[in-house]
DNA sequence: TCTCATCCCATGATATCCCATAAGAAGAAA
DNA sequence: TTTCTTCTTATGGGATATCATGGGATGAGA
């Protein structure tokens, strides 16, 4: 038996239906099964689109921040005000959809279609057409500005 | 059986009823429930606003405080005034609802709506147009300062 | 007796669940 | 390689349960 990844990959397009509901990809559920955690939904502080996250992630997340931040401290506030009052467990139902709420949906600027795009750990969901630019507009900027990434750790291992 | 993540998410607004009742969130009220805790309320030292926290919570902070600061010093002197004096148990009705008194009302400017904001391992409750205000700014802070945050644990491990 | 706080029930809105159907992908047989 | 079958995944609509909120009843303390 082959161990299966615990990755978001790929990108997959689906449609919103009249009360707002999507089908989370099968892959991306199967990530959600494998890893017996929730699915956690926020919209992204930096771009048009919406963060998604395991409810591991999260607790991970909120430990570090304790550990790294005052527990009075600016920082600490700040974070938690982005971080957690903006996101939210969505559970699925029995055939693995989940419900957008309108907040959501204006953030990304979705109407009737969205796309999971697959960030390894974490996962987006973006609006076709937006995505399709933002992507094309990475892609112009590694031909001026490579990026240097260098394995640390050993792969087979 | 998904493990469920023990955390205050999400902003969420209720109304204030005219006996000063309101509808804890669901969400909190089951947060509340897993960790079989009961739900305590202080005004906030720092903003107008009023902190939300689980029984083990305060355990944990009574726990830190000592740890951190000598016994009969200033900070513990204050703190403990601060935190555990203002600090009152709240139990909730068969429908899930607290009473707020006039004086925490006053602290957090409140009249007939509010909202609870998941921090985490806390919770605040705010007037809407005052944290939206709070919201904002921090949202401007994180264009010129952006928080740094690296997870030093591993994740799916 | 009066006042205040808690408890209990009723209602409406919303979100969740369940079943039915459609579409697509993978696999088997020709 | 082509066609047919089967299974999984995606989508649509109706039924159900849950939650938020308002009002009244009950009981304790002043």
């Amino acid at each position: 038996m082959v161990k299966k990844s615990c990755l978001f990959l790929d990108t997959i397009q689906n449609k919103i239906d009249t009360k707002l509901r999507i089908s989370v990809p099968g892959s991306f559920r199967a990530v959600l099964e494998e890893m017996n955690t929730e699915l956690i939904l926020y919209a992204s502080f930096k771009q048009p689109c919406l963060e998604g996250l395991t409810g591991d992630m999260l607790e991970v997340l909120a430990q570090g921040i304790y550990e790294q931040y005052d527990m009075f401290s600016e920082e600490e506030n700040d974070l938690t005000s982005l971080i957690f009052a903006e996101s939210r467990v969505f559970p699925l139902d029995s055939t693995g959809r989940l419900t957008l709420p309108p907040k959501l949906m204006e953030h990304a600027e979705l109407s009737d279609t969205a796309l999971f795009v697959g960030k390894g750990k974490t996962f987006q969901i973006w609006n076709p057409e937006i995505f399709a630019e933002e992507q094309q507009k990475i892609r112009e900027k590694m031909k001026t500005r490579p990026l240097t990434f260098r394995l640390k750790k050993e792969v087979n291992e």
